[in-house]
DNA sequence: GATCTTGATATACAATACAGCATCAAATTA
DNA sequence: TAATTTGATGCTGTATTGTATATCAAGATC
């Protein structure tokens, strides 16, 4: 794989996760096998331009070709269109409904744990960030610990955990150089405490 | 050939020929065959990225994947900066080099030709206009039309007509859009008389 | 005017690589 | 554990690629 040719698969790959797209969802959209699609991904085949084209399409993108001396203004408008929420990443936004799902059921089997109100609170706002810009990977371990909630052993130590996480993920949000020059953090004044955490 | 992919290639040829590239001079650039370019712009193959990427890396373009949205923004962007000069539009870079190595000839073989001064002065003076305004199917007419000077028995009547057509090529980029609101124009005054005809 | 370069693009054919289909292992869920 | 989902791999046909050559136009030379 040469040149820029790995940028654009990368950033395939990317838009694909962003969306929240498995290999197969995007193989029947585009049109493309899934086959495909994970030997482009892993970087081992030179794709045809018909099917790159195609992958783009169903991503909501399109390739261009530009002058070389735009290219940072294009990067930054695309940066724009694709940073500030309004079609909230997928991804995302499924990560943030399941750790909603995950706070009914607590909230009916331990409704009285200790920390469980403060936390239902916080990840119920955590919409209102700049959806794209929260951290997947850091999602998904809360998504994890929150489940360990049901385990009635690891009940105080995982909610203190996921408060914990949950608050590191806000600090990052703050400080994400998007949200610096946007209107980041929209409404609402945050209720956490412990404004320790930080980067 | 499908969708989008026919516009990717149709940028391709047009950036290439607005360079005044041969397939062949693009070939040795981008370390694709010629064949292949050959190919590639009659739209009968399914080209692979590397050999896009390669083509448009020697074209001083770039390949992006850009949002929807903002494909409109990008498209204006490109216009603007492929639009107005400065990186000369090779072709008619070239097509003036080649009038004046005409010029040059005419003024060793027939250099008390009635006429011959004004339009070597005026064909020198051709660079100082916007040069990516110039219309170069025109200025090719005219290279056509001052070789002919070379024939003794056409000489004046070749003459009298590469005037008219340069005088032609100086009213059209005098009232081109682009040289409108940019420097059109910029230092000296053009002394060809007959200020008729008109676009 | 005929022929010979020179330059540009198109085609022929062999080899390589991609695309498609089926299958598989691994991870996740129930 | 069974079931479902996700991503990866082997195999085969077909398309692109690469090399070499052919076609074609324009200019030069005689």
């Amino acid at each position: 794989m040469s040149y820029h040719t790995q940028g654009i698969v990368e950033q395939l790959r990317a838009a694909r996760l962003t969306k929240g797209l498995s290999q197969r969802e995007l193989s029947s959209l585009a049109g493309v096998p899934q086959a495909q699609i994970s030997r482009i991904e892993a970087g081992t085949v030179d794709l045809r331009l018909s099917s790159l084209a195609a992958l783009a399409h169903a991503l909501d993108l399109e390739l261009t070709l530009v002058p070389r001396k735009i290219v940072p203004a294009v990067r930054s408008l695309s940066r724009d269109a694709l940073g500030v929420g309004r079609e909230s990443s997928g991804a995302i936004q499924k990560a943030i409904q399941q750790m909603n799902e995950t706070m009914r059921g607590l909230q009916i089997s331990v409704p009285k744990l200790d920390g469980l109100a403060k936390l239902q609170k916080s990840i119920a706002d955590l919409h209102r960030f700049g959806v794209p810009t929260l951290d997947l990977d850091a999602l998904k371990r809360l998504q994890q610990t929150m489940e360990q909630i049901k385990h009635p052993a690891k009940q105080i130590a995982a909610t203190n955990e996921s408060l914990k996480l949950l608050q590191t993920i806000r600090n990052k949000v703050a400080h994400s150089p998007e949200n610096d020059t946007k209107e980041a953090v929209p409404r609402p004044a945050y209720s956490l405490d412990e404004e320790d955490d930080d980067v």
